[in-house]
RNA sequence: UGGGGUAUAGCCAAGUGGUAAGGCAACUGGUUUUGGUCCAGUCAUUCGGGGGUUCGAGUCCCUCUACCCCAUCCA
């Protein structure tokens, strides 16, 4: 993990392995047993698993199994399959948070004897009631008064199954007016007489994910929590719990980023089910769901889910991923790894009425530029099918395929021209009657016809029946909103398509591109010999279909006028900080923004007011205060600074003297802020003086323009961005010290020259 | 409405004051016995809007806007 690019989670890691915080990475994988899994998981199974394996540190599977009213040992199987299919290792054991239920119930009694968990009474209408609003706080039950003794009492009798569902509840004493909802005194463990799939009916009170993730990831070392952002809010109970039970370290942090979601796909647990068991799809592993199951089904490869993952990386901003995407990504794997075979899907009748008898014909299982080895042989005779596609009788403009007047190449055969068209009595197309040309044999044609195409068939003798599934997206529109959006030609069952015998007979592979058509894949649960059934993986890219009937384009990118964004209005000045805006505009003459910024924060303004006492620069003063001091304060508070408005009002004194640049004025204060130093010392002891003799700073220049002879040429065309990157780099050399409008004016000067 | 987040091309996404990476999609052209692959090329004068600081701002400051999450005894 060096030279890769690294996704804002890495860089974390990394930084806390370089700092010493851990030892070694320890990340999880924490699923709650309770549905399948699909890609969205494998994102996150393939950052968790990644992450360890990119920094020689562990990922655990566990199964965050907290509430047994809805958690089933088959989830747990499939879970483990899709990581296991993925490719991951989750070495010597899955964990369960349900193996965690005795040390959990430890951890809740050590906290009642702290005072900071009690039971409480209240049902569940009054906790919602009690627990306040967004905007207005909440209040705390009266049950929070409970002793220790009574609240130790009432928690073991809860455990052994003395009350009823619902009657009583284990809170955390935290806050019931904070302002993340989160904080009101969460609640801990709740009764449930449920009988759990591992654990059985020894328990009757569970606990809350809040209290059991925090301490299941401390328990097993866990290093880095990732969680996905709606846990972002969850984030202080999980600080909370650890800090206030003290637990000694290293202990694990939590991290979120944004779930994956995709285009014309559904990814919630809920809909997922509500496709599933409303029949609207064939089970969990239909491959038209995003279920890990269903593309497996489906044909897809466990790499190309992977570099699908990595490819789309991980970030905090909820996006939405094109499927085209993860489409790319199968063909790209599939492309350099399965054999090219015949299969006619719509098969149309050709008869080689100038051929006679048969012959087998030597057909590379790959093309030129797929360096692999194998091949079959090809029967061929008299009769064949073609697809109905590659013939036309009235062909658009462009069409390179078969048709009366042109002819088209068999691939790995001979090329045939049309001589006859049979159709029906309704005018349908039946049979083409076709002439070969002898010399034209693949590999050895000596004909000198030039055909624009070559065409799948297969022989009408030896073609086995197969059927074909071919999906299409579930649903028609990016972002299905319900069952109305289905797209109701997702699945088309083709059950006389033709395929060429060797498919079945020698069966190269269990993935195979159909030449011309996609990637296809034989059901592994209705496939036999006898009735071949093959999945529809991904298309072929197919720029002819595109130039055909092009898409309806939204509207090609006309230079939009520029929306016009609403301005909300700004919250008035107090009478207060009108006053101080007044006497900075007026008295100082500051700029009204700056004035602005100063006049509405009281302690910038006191700020600003003592550095100017210190050193009469109102101007140059208020800029540092309202940038650069105005960032600190935000950052780390007001409170154990380590600089005062004096240091601030020298460092004034000096950039008004010229003594160091604005530039140079940024390091210093970044370093008075670590270390406190005085302005003058840091610049004394770093030698940051400015330089301004231009005598001094011209060599530079000069060798910054000998060394970069593209990019001056490129600048003397016309490319104006680069000026900054001589003034970039001349500052560089000079270690940020040369005055930049001295070498402004010189780098414009010999630049031009 | 209180709090917590997010905003860079059609879709993802790098970027930590000095030339706006990369992938997908799209579009040219070349190679091709797959209208595939591959190869070459095009595609952001600009980073949600407006101000400010600076020689220089996607990056720092102020402010506004939009979207997401939180008031389950789910996770």
């Amino acid at each position: 993990m060096s030279e890769t690019k690294k996704d804002f989670l890495r860089a974390i890691v990394e930084e806390d392995l370089k700092a010493g915080k851990y030892e070694a990475v320890h990340t999880r994988f924490p699923p709650e047993p309770n549905g399948f899994p699909h890609i969205g998981h494998a994102k996150s199974i393939v950052l968790n698993f990644g992450i360890a394996r990119d920094f020689n540190g562990q990922c655990n599977l566990r199964m965050d199994d907290t509430d047994p009213t809805k958690e089933d040992m088959k989830y747990v199987e499939a879970l483990k399959d899709a990581v296991k299919w993925l490719g991951f290792d989750w070495g010597k054991k899955v964990y369960f948070t349900s193996d965690y239920f005795g040390k959990l119930y430890d951890y809740a009694v050590e906290l009642i004897k702290m005072e900071k968990a009690y039971v409480d009474s209240l049902n569940e209408e009054e906790i919602r009631e009690y627990r306040g609003t967004v905007t207005e706080p909440g209040r705390r039950s009266k049950y929070a008064q409970r002793s220790v003794e009574e609240n130790l009492d009432l928690f073991e009798r809860m455990k052994n199954g003395e009350f009823e569902e619902g009657a009583h509840v284990l809170r955390a004493k935290i806050d019931m007016a904070s302002p993340n909802m989160k904080m009101r005194d969460p609640l801990l463990y709740r009764i449930r007489h449920a009988s759990h799939y591992r654990v059985g009916e020894g328990w009757h009170v569970y606990p809350m994910y809040d209290f059991a993730h925090c301490l299941s990831d401390y328990m097993e070392g866990i290093t880095h929590s990732l969680c996905t952002l709606e846990f972002e809010n969850n984030r202080d109970i999980y600080d909370w719990v650890i800090e206030t039970l003290g637990l000694k370290p290293p202990r694990p942090y939590q991290y979120e980023f944004a779930r994956l979601n995709m285009n014309y796909t559904v990814m919630s647990k809920r809909k997922l089910l509500e496709l599933v068991e409303g029949g609207y799809v064939n089970g969990w592993d239909d491959p038209r769901l995003p279920t890990i199951a269903g593309y497996k089904r489906r044909g897809y490869t466990p790499e190309s889910i992977i570099t699908f993952c990595e490819q789309i990386g991980v970030a905090k901003a909820n996006s939405t991923v094109d499927v085209a995407q993860l489409e790319f990504c199968i063909r790209d794997d599939l492309n350099t790894k399965v054999p090219r075979v015949m299969c006619v899907l719509d098969p149309l009748k050709v008869t080689i009425e100038n051929y006679e008898g048969s012959e087998l014909l030597d057909a590379s299982y790959y093309p030129h530029d797929v360096p692999k080895e194998g091949s079959r042989k090809l029967p061929f005779s008299k009769e064949i099918y073609i697809d109905r596609n590659d013939f036309s009788e009235h062909p658009p403009k462009g069409y390179y395929r078969l048709t009366p007047e042109q002819p088209v190449r068999l691939k790995h055969a001979y090329i045939i021209a049309c001589k006859e068209v049979v159709k029906d009595a309704e005018g349908n197309i039946v049979e083409i009657k076709a002439e070969y040309y002898p010399d034209s044999k693949s590999g050895s044609d000596t004909s000198g016809i030039k055909v624009r195409s070559a065409i799948q068939w297969v022989d009408a003798a030896s073609a086995k029946k197969a059927e074909v599934r071919v999906y299409d997206r579930l649903f028609k529109c990016e972002a299905p909103e319900g069952l109305d959006d289905l797209n109701p030609d997702s699945l088309k069952v083709i059950k006389n398509a033709l395929i060429e015998p060797a498919v079945i007979e020698e069966k190269p592979d269990v993935r195979f591109q159909f030449e011309r058509e996609g990637y296809f894949y034989a059901d592994p649960v209705d496939y036999s010999d006898e009735n071949p059934v093959f999945n529809k993986i991904v298309g072929l890219k197919d720029s002819w279909a595109k130039k055909e009937k092009p898409k309806p384009q939204p509207a090609k990118k006309q230079k939009q006028p520029k929306p016009v964004q609403k301005e909300g209005e700004v919250a008035p000045m107090s009478a207060e900080e009108q006053g101080r805006y007044d006497r900075f505009t007026h008295e100082y003459k500051l700029n009204p923004e700056v004035a602005n910024t100063l006049a509405r924060d009281e302690k910038l303004s006191h700020f600003f007011d003592e550095a100017v006492a210190a050193h009469e620069s109102p101007v140059t003063i208020a800029n540092i205060v309202a940038n650069d001091v105005a960032r600190v304060f935000k950052e780390n508070g007001t409170d154990s600074l380590t600089f005062g408005a004096k240091e601030v009002a020298e460092l004034a004194k000096m950039l008004d003297e010229e003594t160091i640049s604005s530039k140079i004025a940024k390091q210093v204060f970044e370093e008075m802020t670590a270390t406190g130093k005085a302005p003058e010392t840091i610049v004394e002891e770093k030698g940051l003086k400015q330089i301004s003799n231009p005598a001094e700073i011209a060599p530079i220049i000069d060798d910054v323009i000998a060394k970069n002879p593209d990019n001056v040429a490129k600048y003397r065309d016309g490319n104006q961005k680069l000026f900054g990157f001589f003034v970039g780099q001349v500052l560089k050399a000079t270690g940020g010290k040369a005055n930049p409008k001295v070498v402004n004016d010189l780098v414009r000067e010999k630049l031009e020259a």
